[in-house]
DNA sequence: TCAGGTCTTTGATCCAAATCAAGGTTGTTC
DNA sequence: GAACAACCTTGATTTGGATCAAAGACCTGA
């Protein structure tokens, strides 16, 4: 694999009135003059897939929403092993932190577009228009919830409860995005599911064919499942006898 | 083990501008009169130790402030596998949840004092001094940072280097507190630690024994661990050879 | 159409940690 | 200070998922 390359190209100026994101994400907050401001210090990006945001060790100065693509978020050991801590799509928030650096990576898994903000812009914001801060803690405090409920499957689930598990929550968050919860896409690789959920890329392929011979899903092609109707993924993701 | 029941004491007001733990938490960024407000709707528990501060699925009215003691934090499957998902000390804050209830549980380790708020009180206060929203913000993303590295240990960590990194976090954790770091007291069972670190009882008390022998640490008692100067241990935690 | 690369699946074997099973230690109550 | 209970340690064995190895499947470009 080539080492990703930063960002490098910038598109002008968005008008955030209509932007088609802008009922799904942070900036629903925001509306009128608020968003004219927003608008005055917002650039946007399109780059390709393997490309980097950021880099964990990064200087922290800019956030990032995203308007199209999936990105992973992940941290890695100095020799190698990597977990992703969570998938980012369409609307996702990202680039928070109290340190001066990241304490994360953040890489493009498809080509992207993404809305970018330098943090010092956004602090002026912030101060500006309080509930832009109400916003951005409720959504970390959903993220922290999200990551206990990772830190359950990681310390203590099965192979096939993780799988069940993450098939579940890729169908939850394409429904939340407006797209049907069922043929699920799965946009990232087979190495990429293993690192999010602790697991080797052969138990996670041995896991989806187990599964699709005990016909609770098909697998028409590598990155497209098809749950079965009336299989009940959330109590078996849970471990149900 | 009995199985614990939620508090029932209750002390009277306190007086927030004379509280010991006052620039050690969230509400250090108060002062004066906005200590007075948040005084008005403070109440002060001591309970004892397996009392819940809540469970996993009870409404969220409350958020609590730990003054002395531990606690930990942790949800459960079914049939009974227990991940805790952090340990709370002195200064630490909790409850934060967008959901109308509390997606897990909040029990006492040790004997503890907590400070206890009604949600619709912090609310009002939240409106009043939007900086105590910042503060919020500014601890939640530093809990999600420390549930991501969680997430790499339980996802990619050796059972060693869980034990060294748990070791580590005890011994920093207690530093900000202002108490030494290296004769480390664990407050906790050998279960809670499995549960924290994903392991056994087993495993846990067999690593140890494993590093005594190494010379990395002295267990002389099973509560207390004196870690061997000159050793490396956030290195060790990280997987060096 | 074929060559080469990347990704996924499948198979055989191994091993770190889980499980099963005693003992040992510490603290508490009567 | 004996009896009990809770917790911790140690030992023997098992096992789920990792590792090692190889064969498809699919895509891209010449």
């Amino acid at each position: 694999m080539s080492h990703p390359a930063h960002i490098h190209e910038r598109c002008s100026v968005a008008s955030c009135d209509v932007c088609e994101m802008r009922h799904f994400t942070f900036c629903s907050v925001l509306q009128g003059k608020e968003l004219e401001q927003l608008a005055g210090i917002v650039h946007r990006d399109t780059t390709t897939a393997h490309t980097f945001l950021f880099q964990e060790g990064d200087p922290a100065h800019e956030v990032f929403n995203i308007l199209d693509g999936t990105v992973k978020l992940y941290k890695s050991l100095p020799d190698g092993r990597t977990q992703i801590t969570g998938f980012l799509f369409p609307g996702d928030f990202l680039g928070l932190s109290t340190k001066g650096d990241y304490s994360y990576s953040a890489e493009a898994v498809t080509d992207i577009r993404v809305c970018r903000f330098q943090k010092r812009d956004m602090t002026v914001m912030f101060k500006d228009f309080p509930k832009l801060v109400d916003r951005l803690l409720a959504i970390a405090s959903d993220e922290l919830a999200a990551a206990q409920e990772q830190m359950l499957l990681l310390g203590r689930k099965t192979a096939q409860e993780r799988i069940l598990s993450f098939l579940q929550i890729m169908s939850e968050r394409a429904q939340r995005r407006g797209q049907p919860g069922n043929p699920i896409h799965l946009s990232m690789s087979r190495a990429d599911i293993a690192d999010y959920l602790g697991l080797t890329i052969e138990t996670v392929s041995r896991t989806l064919t187990k599964l699709k011979e005990k016909g609770v899903l098909k697998l028409p092609r590598p990155q497209e499942v098809v749950l079965a109707t009336g299989y009940d993924i959330a109590a078996a993701a849970e471990g149900e006898a």
